[in-house]
RNA sequence: GGCCGAGUAGCUCAGCUGGUUAGAGCAGCGGAAUCAUAAUCCGCGUGUCGGGGGUUCGAGUCCCUCCUCGGCUACCA
């Protein structure tokens, strides 16, 4: 089993740190690391990535304004980034921060290629720029009261200029458009593939990617009025942890370029439009793919920080659980579109499929083993037609899934296993083992011998989704740790008869509402 | 304003290049079973497929038009 395993290389965006973890990049590492852990399983060298974007003016601000120094400050707040992957049990092989070392080397270096190839010239950067809210807008943005411009906001607005450096991105709209039309799938979902396509076509100035205006960020080699701006510091962190500038045969030309950046619809642009030609400017391969994915509304209404009805993970978690959570996340909705939390929908599907489709078919099956089978693993007879069907959908489930998973069709690869988890049920019902006991022991051993294989390829298939339940599905049935990979799904790595297990215990709770949540619903 | 997309059962949605009586899940109603976390299984839908017009032997599926909703239309992560 060794020779060369197929690298992948996953990532996040890096996570703005002035911002405080919510639902929504809980759901963008997530979908992130369901995938990592099914390429891993799935035979895959896998380098996954997440991380935070640490630089900027607001950063500044907000540290100037605790009275402490930015970096201190970053390493504060990174924190409640790093401890969120914990909590929701993310497998990321790295976290990236932009304020570490080897980040300013690589940015520097991506600049340096930029500007030895003339994709860099120094200009200026012109706009109504509003003091009050530290931020430019657009002529028309702009509002006009009494003969005075102002900002949306209602601030006054003036007139500045800038030095600024410009990367030619004008001179890119061809040769991205030629490789959009190579690389039909580079950017999904169509939706976004849409709009970005007549972004593009629609003609592009030059980009800003520099700042003399504040100081917290990668300096321009050479000139240490500027920094970096956020186009040139933030993407670059995907080269960053795979080694750029040095091309290490383990790191960077192993990964990059990268299978796939995940990032919201807010920030496809940036992806999809402005980093694979910086990449091509520099002579350095594009990534794969952007999935663009959508947002979620609470309960009907979309969320703001201004309403306060932001959801944390944290209290979704503990509410319902972790792994359904995570479950949940990825069924409700057609990944790429946007979705709605609301308790009425978690609860049904945490108690409907995962509770009572998934858990009590598990149960039902492992107790009537434990109680019938003197506890264990049930010697089969020959298979009949009905054993042979639901035995080989359990045997192909993975090559329905697989194809799912790498188009990030979520939903639809756990509707997959789903409907085997309802076959299952089904079967169960049918062949009425307890009926069976008294008529015809070894038939019913039979039967409960291929609903434990398909109870273990079931298990197997979630691993990536619901890590921690997975795992006690598959400890009962005494499934050794080093055959859970998919390499083991199949008849070769069946299930062996006489394998002593354990009392069977719920995996999946089901959720008994409480006063409180009656108010809600 | 321009471009793109969506409007299908109470709810969420499938319906690929037009072709048998338009489907699934959930909810609801009725029944069966009793191994199991009162979980499971079976049965039950008279839907103007947004409105109107057109092409065709035949349109939810193509064309025109209108209505409604959403997204994009660059320097914020």
């Amino acid at each position: 089993m060794t020779g060369h395993k197929q690298p992948y290389y996953i990532t996040t965006p890096i996570y703005y740190v002035n911002d405080k973890p919510h639902i929504g990049h809980a759901y963008t590492t997530l979908a992130c690391d369901v995938l990592a852990r099914f390429k891993r399983l799935d035979g895959f060298d896998v380098m996954f990535l997440t991380g935070t974007d640490e630089h900027g003016q607001k950063v500044d601000a907000s540290a100037a304004a605790k009275g402490i120094d930015p970096q201190l400050f970053t390493d504060q707040v990174s924190q409640n980034f790093r401890d969120l992957a914990v909590h929701m049990n993310y497998s990321n092989d790295d976290f990236i921060r932009t304020t570490e070392e080897r980040h300013k080397k690589a940015c520097q270096a991506l600049w340096k290629t930029l500007v030895e190839k003339g994709e860099i010239y120094l200009g200026s950067y012109d706009g109504w720029y509003s003091v009050r809210d530290e931020a430019f807008y657009g002529e028309k943005e702009l509002i006009e009261k009494d003969g005075q411009k102002l900002a949306p906001t209602g601030a006054p607005v003036e007139w500045v200029s800038e030095p600024s450096y410009f990367f030619k991105l004008s001179e890119w709209g061809d040769r991205l458009l030629k490789f959009y039309d190579d690389n039909p799938d580079f950017i999904a979902p169509q939706s976004r593939r849409n709009e970005v396509l007549s972004f593009v076509k629609g003609g592009m100035h030059d980009l800003s990617v520099s700042r003399t205006s504040f100081k917290w960020g990668v300096p321009v080699p050479g000139n240490e009025d500027h920094v970096m701006y956020v186009w040139v510091d933030a993407l670059t962190n995907y080269l960053t942890a795979v080694g750029y500038p040095d091309v290490d045969p383990d790191k960077l030309a192993k990964y990059w370029p990268a299978d796939l950046h995940m990032v919201g619809k807010d920030i496809a642009r940036f992806h999809a439009v402005y980093w694979p030609a910086l990449l091509m400017a520099a002579g350095i391969a594009p990534p794969k793919r952007v999935f663009a994915h959508g947002w979620w509304t609470n309960e009907g209404q979309k969320i703001s920080k201004s309403t306060g009805n932001v959801i944390d993970p944290y209290d979704l978690t503990v509410k319902y659980g972790l792994d359904q959570t995570r479950y949940f996340l990825l069924r409700e909705v057609p990944f790429g579109n946007d979705g709605d939390f609301s308790h009425r929908s978690m609860v049904n599907r945490m108690n409907s499929e995962l509770a009572n489709d998934l858990g009590n078919m598990c149960q039902r099956v492992l107790s009537m083993i434990h109680k019938n089978c003197n506890a264990m693993v049930p010697n089969p007879g020959a298979f009949i037609d009905a054993d042979q069907v639901i035995l080989s959908k359990a045997y192909g489930m993975l090559d329905v899934v697989r194809p799912l998973f790498d188009t990030q069709a979520f939903n639809k690869g756990i509707e997959a296993i789903w409907e085997l988890v309802g076959d299952a049920n089904r079967y169960v019902d049918e062949m009425a083992p307890w009926g069976l006991k008294k008529t015809d022991p070894a038939r019913m051993e039979t039967v409960l011998y291929v609903l434990a294989e398909v109870i273990r390829h079931v298990g197997i298939m979630v691993q990536p989704l619901m890590p921690q339940s997975a795992t006690k599905i598959l400890d009962q049935l005494v499934l050794p740790e080093n055959q859970r990979g998919f390499e083991h799904l199949g008849p070769d790595h069946a299930l062996t008869a006489g394998t002593e297990i354990p009392k069977p215990e719920g995996v999946f709770p089901r959720y008994v509402e409480t006063e409180d949540d009656g108010e809600k619903a």
